[in-house]
DNA sequence: CAGTGGTCTAGACCACCGG
DNA sequence: CGGTGGTCTAGACCACTGT
């Protein structure tokens, strides 16, 4: 095991056996290298560690000390559709619903940052697992910053794999919500009306200007997990 | 700004411009270090950040390669809910509904660990932003591993900043799903019975045991938001 | 002002693994 | 086997900030 996550594994040892208690000052960088007999980069680079991840607090002359609630973080993988189910060993099935080019409603020109008399695609498709119906995604794609989506193919393979293939650094925001399915989103899903579904929404952008937004509701008893 | 970061910017900005094609090869460490005139434990910084960050997959020998989909990851900040309250200006209020001991339902006595006779807190609380209700909380508290909450007093702050403050390090998992209210989660919150509430399950170790598991309902239109 | 952490350097050794 | 990245060192300079 390399010395700096030694290091860092016996620091937050007397962090979380309250040797070093909450608030506490810690010794700075230069007593912990002798103590561990370690140079200082390496002391430097278990604490700044150990900062990233929410256990303490750094401050120039004012020294380390430890947080008095630990500063947590979840993180989420975003996963591909296709990958989240083909890694649970199931089979990944897809199905366009519907494909139109339209003007979209006030609230969607608004994310897209276009004008209201300008036309964007529209899809709504089906995820399933198994044959079993799992995601079912309504997205629109901006035709103004992305003229190429107009001639894509997304018969055979859903849009998430053409956006990432053609566009695959770019800035996004998702939210999580729960939502009440509407008949046809209840239909696909093979859901009642009105049950409670859980959602995503996702807004992506590419040199600032916006070129998709999708919102993905999942089947029942959907959950998504994290451990810190 | 450090050079590691513009090191860091620079490379990013050839990836994302495509200069550096996704599968591509990067030139190795000692190149770069020579081409931004730094050391190469300075570049070394750089591209680890890199990786970490899912940009970029790095191989002994095999170098450095631009990732062909980005592996990204979405960050959340787990908020104390009084802290996120009033950091949005709002006077947070508590109000404790329910306090009992009492043995809890299977799928809990599960999740705690413990056995079907055993006793556990039973708590109920609600949570409110201006007076307006803000999250419904549904905990059980594990009095075998956590006896002193049986004499906590719960009447004017929250558990949870209890427990921070008794347990301040622990192990936790927590999911994220849609929930429909039931009557009283409903006449709690205003809304209607069945309405689709954003719901997050906790369940928090300490030293491999089980210590607490909450069920937050988040009020209506709440959403959880992050960038990445 | 002085002590802390933040960064940088030049050099070194080595584990890993592709050719 | 040889080249890559992963780590470590000793030393240095400096920005920030508490006293």
């Amino acid at each position: 095991m390399p010395s700096y996550l030694e290091v860092k594994a016996e620091i937050l040892r007397r962090i979380t056996s309250r040797k070093f208690a909450p608030g506490a000052l810690l010794p700075g960088e230069i007593e912990l290298a002798a103590q561990f007999d370690v140079a200082r980069g390496t002391v430097n680079r278990a604490m700044r560690e150990l900062t990233d991840e929410g256990f303490v607090e750094r401050r120039r002359k004012g020294g380390t000390r430890v947080r008095l609630s630990p500063l947590r973080e979840a993180r989420f993988h975003i996963p591909i559709i296709r990958g989240e189910i083909e890694s649970a060993g199931l089979r990944y099935s897809y199905l366009l619903l519907v494909r139109e080019i339209i003007c979209p409603p006030e609230d969607i020109c608004k994310t897209l940052g276009t004008g209201e008399a300008v036309k964007a695609l529209h899809l709504t498709c089906l995820h399933s697992a198994d044959g079993n119906p799992y995601q079912h995604e309504d997205r629109w794609i901006s035709l103004k910053t992305l003229p190429q989506a107009r001639d894509a193919d997304f018969s055979v393979a859903g849009p998430n794999e053409w956006l990432v293939r053609t566009v695959p650094y770019s800035n996004v925001e998702v939210s999580f919500l729960a939502a009440a399915a509407d008949s046809k989103q209840a239909q696909a899903l093979q859901v009642k009306t009105g049950d409670p579904l859980f959602c995503a929404e996702r807004t992506t952008w590419w040199q600032r200007k916006a070129i998709t937004h999708v919102k993905l509701l999942f089947g029942k008893n959907y959950r998504m997990t994290a451990q810190y």
